[in-house]
DNA sequence: CTTATGTATTGATGTGGATCAAATGGCGCG
DNA sequence: CGCGCCATTTGATCCACATCAATACATAAG
């Protein structure tokens, strides 16, 4: 029992001491860190980001139709935004890895838009929204880096229409693949190894496409040498033949 | 000749007493009337939105590429939005009526990210983005809506997807009508009865369609008697029955 | 270990919307 | 007014992807 309090003991200290480091650790530095603080904005921006989050993987980090009071950066894990019809199908409208920002649907109407729901263990930061204003009113480097993750939201979801609009199955697949290694790539790992963290139907919900056909074009991609693939597992063999289908619209 | 300049010095006369009359007649609510703010706040409002600009039809606002300074409020008129693939193909992924905020995915990159054309003569109110940053930092209420704006073109975006993903081509087609219906009624226009702005090619590229496609869903609403539709003008006869088809996904 | 359940692969067949094609109708412009 | 161009409509055919179906594999639970 003694041995058993000493480890909690030390579990605690190592939490508070994790907690103390965490935002100089974190990779999330689009809104936690902006550049060029001096030291009392600095000291101001560790009472905005408080919270510590964890989500098992299943579990939803909030649900559409929840009070939003916050939004989330993503310490590690991963995480699809999904959109329910009344009917009960649903689609996936986004995939949110470490280092991203979670949740800004919920603003314009002061409620969540769509279920967040963790891929695998997940740990998040929690940012209320209410502080996140305040702040933005007193640091300007924030308040611009705020617009701007709320503006590339719309440029990536821009570019998510374009797809689904104007590409054929194989293009899609392929852009998918680059936009999981770019995103990857950016945040440190490996850009041409990595796990899929979704499955072939989400997948294919969030390209507008059936889990067969997501099926099919990653086997006919292994057949043609582009990847490897093997369960979860892909390793991206040829980056510029996959950019070559991915720009390879019909003229 | 002396009767030209009268003319013309008269239209100076009228331009002028428009703009100081401009905000307050303004359909652009959202942005430019927050509600609730105090008088020296509504005169600092009166120096963030002060040029306006036409825009003739088939004229762009702006350009993809070109730098961003500022985001738009449509006073009348009525534009679309496109992004040109490298190919030289487009797409349309929006469309913004008298009343709406253009330009906000410029705010990520400090570019454009499309293009805004003019459908019809149009007129805008330009927001210079530093002075609205600048103001939002004083005016709670603006900052907020503003973040809002932003959050709903996130939202609207998402359902759009949801459209080109999810969605068959007559569901698509009604969810489109509805969508106008809905939003021309909001900014006080009928809602049954209305002008498209836009080609049915324009609206097929916005649908992930084409035109073909539109125009026979088209007509086969009007066969069904769910609308009148003749060139560019619509009539909704039933919009019930296109509720319906827009709710019938296939479960 | 065995069983159950969810996930993935692969093949056969069907179909919604694309593509190809032709005719009609509006509308700006000389 | 009449010409030419573009938008639209409508029909015929095609094909990419969905659907249906069967099997294999992986992971978790008992």
């Amino acid at each position: 029992m003694a041995r058993a309090e000493l480890l909690r003991q030390q579990s605690t200290h190592l939490v508070l001491a994790e907690l103390k480091a965490a935002c100089a650790n974190c990779n999330v530095r689009e809104i936690c860190q902006p550049a060029g603080l001096t030291q009392p904005e600095l000291d101001q921006l560790d009472t905005l980001v408080n919270i510590r989050k964890k989500v098992k993987r299943g579990d939803a980090l909030y649900r559409a139709g929840e009070a939003f009071d916050a939004v989330f950066a993503v310490r590690s894990g991963f995480f699809k935004s999904r959109v329910t019809y009344e009917d009960g199908r649903d689609q996936v409208t986004g995939f949110s890895m470490a280092g991203e920002i979670l949740g800004m649907d919920g603003i314009g109407q002061g409620t969540h838009h769509c279920d967040a729901v963790a891929l695998e263990d997940s740990e998040v930061c929690s940012i209320p929204y209410a502080r996140l204003e305040e702040l933005s009113r007193e640091i300007s480097s924030l308040q611009r880096h705020f617009h701007q993750i709320m503006s590339r939201e719309i440029v990536r979801e821009s570019g998510v229409m374009m797809l689904l609009g104007g590409m054929r199955a194989e293009e899609r697949i392929a852009a998918f693949l680059l936009n999981m290694s770019q995103r990857l790539s950016a945040r440190g790992y490996s850009p041409i190894e990595f796990h899929l963290r979704m499955t072939r139907e989400e997948i294919g919900s969030y390209l507008g496409l059936k889990l067969e056909t997501v099926s099919r074009a990653f086997s006919k991609f292994h057949k043609d040498g582009l990847i490897e693939i093997e369960q979860k597992f892909v390793r991206i063999k040829n980056i510029d033949g996959l950019k070559k289908i991915y720009a390879h619209h019909v003229n």
